[in-house]
RNA sequence: GGCGACAUGGCCAAGUGGUAAGGCAGAAGCCUGCAAAGCUUUUAUCCCCCAGUUCGAAUCUGGGUGUCGCCUCCA
């Protein structure tokens, strides 16, 4: 398969360092706040990577880091008069449902920052005695000027990085372009032979990625926007320390945007995924990602979220049959197209016209294509079941289906009886009203020659 | 200012030299008591503009115009 790799700005054939192993780190959210429609491309995005990879046979370790000390989760915690650990801990856990949700599989390692200190301090150490780093009053700092290739993955001049460089206030650095590898913290700080502080952003993802994948990883993945500075300090402290490459394949994404702004944190446009998935599901918010191609900007809106959802019902409604495992799917044109297509640096668009075209065939009762249509979408990781009521909503509804109709009823079957009868006796007046009422409590009837049948309304 | 991308029908989008995939929306018909779902048919002489290369370009080259991103925390 191909990718493309922004070291080299080209899209190349992927071969991992072990046969067969992958080892793929991506980086993972500060956990502070809710999670939105820009982390959600992200994650589906490497998410898909994930089990495509898997799909395709290779035994991959997915690394994604949870960075749970930063200047925000300080200060949330100061706001908020909690520990930093209650902070983290209660934003993680959001952030672990809104995956859930997504329908994200779970990383192989989710590694925290602050159980990574050891390794951190580690490679902090490598680098003062190699002369890449050096103390200043409690600070480190990376030598930027002694690592040659600095602005290479960013494709930057140096002097042009340097011109936009500051040293803030309190810091010691000898060059404004050198970066924070420790920050003097007494307040919040761990120990360390610097001194109490605490680590800099960057050095946490070199060090989890060293200590749970190993010196030289086969893909490094994140947003676009941490190309620099963050990636670039990442393979300066990485290569510095190690002596080794770093990273084989480094993969971006591209931004959400709505009203072809970025959509961010600090511009304060965006919409969290807790909002979105009142509204619309987790099929649709991926479909809505993956029709477009990952390094492209999305324009969020919600005429393309409802189109999306449109779309993705006619693939969730295709006309099914059991799925049947002993079929060799390999054999099938359809599956040689969506290969050749996830293989071309994940051309998911293409990919869901083969979806498409699968549930056109299964509708029109082509026997293998609901097998073959349920196994790829399961490669992008859409969800088949359909959306069920628990026994307490059910409930609720119910009631509120008795009032409007001025009878009470205690099951489903209940009310589709009623229904059959009053058809039967052509009473459209009673089968049409028992029809809306359920509507209205988001309930849909379907008849059938079979009889009728009743789903959630998505 | 430096660097990197993008521009295809009403909307989203694939297509990197051989004559415009797919989806949404719209229209007509079938099915249905009515619906929902589904099925059939239908929607770009043309790919931002100009010039060039070529037998042939949406696709390559040069020049415009427009939009976006990174250069500061950011997925």
């Amino acid at each position: 398969m191909r990718l493309h790799n922004s070291y080299t700005n080209q899209i190349e054939e992927f071969t991992p360092i072990e046969h067969n192993k992958v080892k793929m780190y991506v980086c993972g959210p500060t956990v502070y706040d809710n999670a939105h429609l820009g982390h959600a491309r992200c994650y589906i995005t490497w998410d898909v990577l994930y089990r495509y990879l898997k799909f395709k046979g290779y035994e991959v370790t997915y690394c994604r880091n949870v960075t749970d000390v930063d200047d925000k989760i300080l200060k949330k915690a100061d706001t908020e008069n909690k520990t930093p650990a209650e902070v983290s801990t209660y934003w993680y856990n959001k952030f672990t449902d809104s995956m859930n949700s997504l329908n994200n599989l779970k990383p192989d390692i989710e590694p925290f920052a602050t159980k990574t200190l050891g390794e951190m301090i580690s490679i902090n150490k490598d680098l003062i005695d190699k002369g890449y780093a050096y103390v200043a009053d409690g600070d480190v700092y990376f030598r930027v000027k002694k690592f040659p290739r600095y602005g290479y993955l960013s494709k930057q001049p140096i002097d042009k990085l340097e011109s936009g460089a500051r040293i803030e206030i309190g810091e010691q650095k000898e060059d404004p372009l050198d970066f924070a590898l420790w920050k003097k913290d007494e307040k919040f700080g761990y120990n360390s032979p610097w001194g109490i502080g605490r680590p800099g952003w960057h050095i946490e993802c070199s060090a989890m990625s060293r200590k749970h994948l190993g010196k030289t990883i086969d893909i490094h993945a994140g947003g676009a926007d941490l190309i620099f500075p963050h990636h670039e300090n990442e393979i300066a402290q990485s290569e510095c320390a190690n002596g080794c490459k770093f990273v084989n394949y480094w993969l971006h994404n591209g931004f959400v945007t709505i009203n072809k702004e970025k959509m961010s944190k600090s511009l304060g446009n965006f919409l969290t995924i807790d909002d979105l998935l009142k509204k619309y599901d987790a099929n649709t918010i991926r479909f809505f990602i993956l029709t477009n191609h990952y390094r492209m900007p999305v324009e969020f809106s919600d005429e393309a979220l409802n189109a999306a959802s449109n779309g993705v019902k006619r693939i969730i409604n295709a006309k099914r049959t059991k799925i049947d495992e002993t079929l060799d799917i390999t054999k099938f044109d359809e599956y040689k197209e969506f290969i050749e297509a996830m293989d071309e640096d994940l051309n998911t668009s293409k990919a869901l016209a083969v979806l498409f075209d699968l549930t056109n065939k299964a509708n029109k009762d082509c026997d293998y294509a609901y097998t073959l249509l349920y196994k790829l979408a399961s490669v992008l990781g859409f969800k088949f079941e359909k959306a069920s009521l628990s026994d307490v909503e059910l409930k609720e509804k119910l009631a509120a289906v008795s009032i409007e109709l001025g009878e009470t009823y205690n099951s489903m079957a209940e009310i589709i009886e009623k229904r059959k009868n009053a058809r039967l006796e052509k009473n459209w007046d009673i089968a049409d009203k028992i029809r809306i009422a359920l509507d209205n409590v988001g309930i849909v009837l379907k008849d059938s020659k079979e009889g009728t049948t009743w789903e959630v309304k998505s």
